[in-house]
DNA sequence: GATGAATGAGATTTCATTCAT
DNA sequence: CATGAATGAAATCTCATTCAT
């Protein structure tokens, strides 16, 4: 972990460690050890630790948040985009591992600001795949007694809940799992 | 919290605190104050701050092991069987909502030896629910094409995740709740 | 310093050191280290350094409050109520002097809740000598020309003064400093 | 803070911080900040934050010791001298207020060398004033039963006070203030 | 002349745990 | 049974200063 930047640095080293230990686990001189650096250099270009967090969080945030967006506004049936984007989701969140993990699971350690600017991204992105379950329950394409509002929540906890089993050298690549959990998120929105 | 034994009140208030806060970021002084005793009396109950999680921890897996030890072994058809299992589960965690958020939270907050404890118990309750989800396979009941750990996963992850999104005084009751996520367990996991 | 409780053992330890260097000049290491005691001690009596300083600060300014509050409420003549309270307060200051030179110079130190507590006791004390002025002006025995506040800030200048130029085993007692000082404020009052 | 030269840029900007917070409780960083220069400006113009503390004192006892010395060496009646530099101090204390803050607040922050150094020219100019005082002392017009000493302390304790307690834009002007110390002075030496 | 990244020492505070009573 | 004083290790963060550019 001695290359690239200083700051890039320590966002690897507080990603990997945060992934593996979770955020109030880690002291910053173990994150500031694994990059090579002193504590001096991590505050000056990190007001806290808790910045290194928030930033680790809002880039993953901003990638999904884009990509969902991309998808969701494709031109194909509505059946076609969900499963995109449901099995995208997936394989982007296996590709960077560590990152997701620490976005996963580490959600309620940010400061009080930082939260409610999170809270406030993370709720657009939900609503924006909600509004695609949404649109295939008014067009018949998916079954309409379940709320859209459970049926994603009952999705993201499966994708969120990678982390605690997922092993990126396990039986199953990125690309099963993506294929497999799509199809159950479709199959449980078929029409009975 | 006043109530109860003193080992009882600790219990309570450490699951409350833990619910709420995370395990790392609620102070054994907080806990027992809120109990309404001394750090003695905790240190005299307990061994650690460790054993009140595992406690807490162990009382809601051994309820939910029974329980679905229980309705698993029942002798209906097994679509019967796995939607009872499955709703069972958010029934019982909505209604020790404080006790199941610890549960879902705080994996990895106990130490060594317990932990592997815990995951063994834990494997025992996922290979069991697995079981059920391949004797649907094998009989035709339920669709192939997905590995049964993986819907479990899947299922499980779901439910984990009620956690951070369900609120008790919301308009959706345990019931409503419990049978939207058994309904999309079993349209996922129904033959194409 | 090994007498005496541990709190106050670190009150003692704490006086010394601010009255010989100033609040930010002392490190809380030094306080505990002076006191035999370890800082995990000194935290489990005081919420804080700031702590320690507005103890120190408050007993002072109680007992200045309380012996003014006597003298100048009793019946002799005006003049001779204020020389004794002018006197009185050079005489508590000189036997308690760490105590006071901690009083005289770390006002602003105090964090923002405890130094408004402070203004307002300070304020009062202020008023009520400032009254005995004024009730000598009404009277003609004390000229008028200068208003009474600033006659009181005057002396009180001097009196804070004391801290940077006294020294205890100096030629002059505390007795003589406290005759000369009132001596001088009547002189100043006196009607032309 | 961005006109004049770079050191009367740092050296406002420290006047003004070290005026409102004391020096201790200023960074380098904030100081630069509001000057709009950089640290390593900063270190290229002055050794140290400590430098710029001792500029700013030493103009202070520098322009006050000349005045003093301007007047007490005039050829009026003592009396008239007294009163006049009593004033005068006054006057351009208040007129270079934060300057004048800083030189009675922090005399005792300086390092070693610059302190020994500045100790000798306040002695100095402690005992010109002082020579006045006995020069009246000796000629009969003033009390000789208060040492001269004692007297001068007394007053320049009430200076050194204003930078508490007196506001710029208060109801007194500096011509006020003046008059009345100095009236309080010559009245507290008048003899009885 | 001036930059600003980086240091390294030290600051205050927190906290699970122990132990004499 | 229970107390609460005390520990000691570690936590986050600050800051004056240096130095290669």
């Amino acid at each position: 972990m001695t290359n690239g930047t200083v700051p890039e640095r320590l966002i690897g080293a507080a990603t990997e460690l945060f992934a593996a230990k979770g955020f109030d686990r880690v002291a910053v001189q173990e994150i500031v050890d694994r990059a090579g650096v002193t504590k001096g250099a991590m505050y000056h270009y990190f007001g806290s630790k808790d910045d290194l967090l928030h930033e680790i969080y809002g880039s993953v945030l901003r990638m999904q948040t884009e990509r969902l967006e991309k998808i969701a506004s494709g031109d194909g049936p509505v059946a076609e985009r969900l499963h995109a984007a449901a099995a995208d989701v997936i394989v982007t969140s296996i590709e960077n591992f560590n990152q997701a993990k620490v976005y996963f699971r580490s959600a309620d350690h940010l400061a009080e600001d930082k939260r409610l600017e999170v809270r406030a991204e993370r709720r657009r992105y939900h609503e924006r795949f909600r509004a695609l379950v949404e649109e295939g329950q008014s067009s018949g394409v998916f079954r309409a007694d379940v709320p859209a509002d459970v049926a994603v929540h009952h999705y993201f906890g499966a994708v969120h809940h990678l982390g605690t089993w997922y092993h990126v050298d396990g039986p199953l690549s990125a690309e099963d799992i993506a294929r497999h959990y799509a199809d159950l998120l479709m199959g449980s929105l078929r029409v009975a």
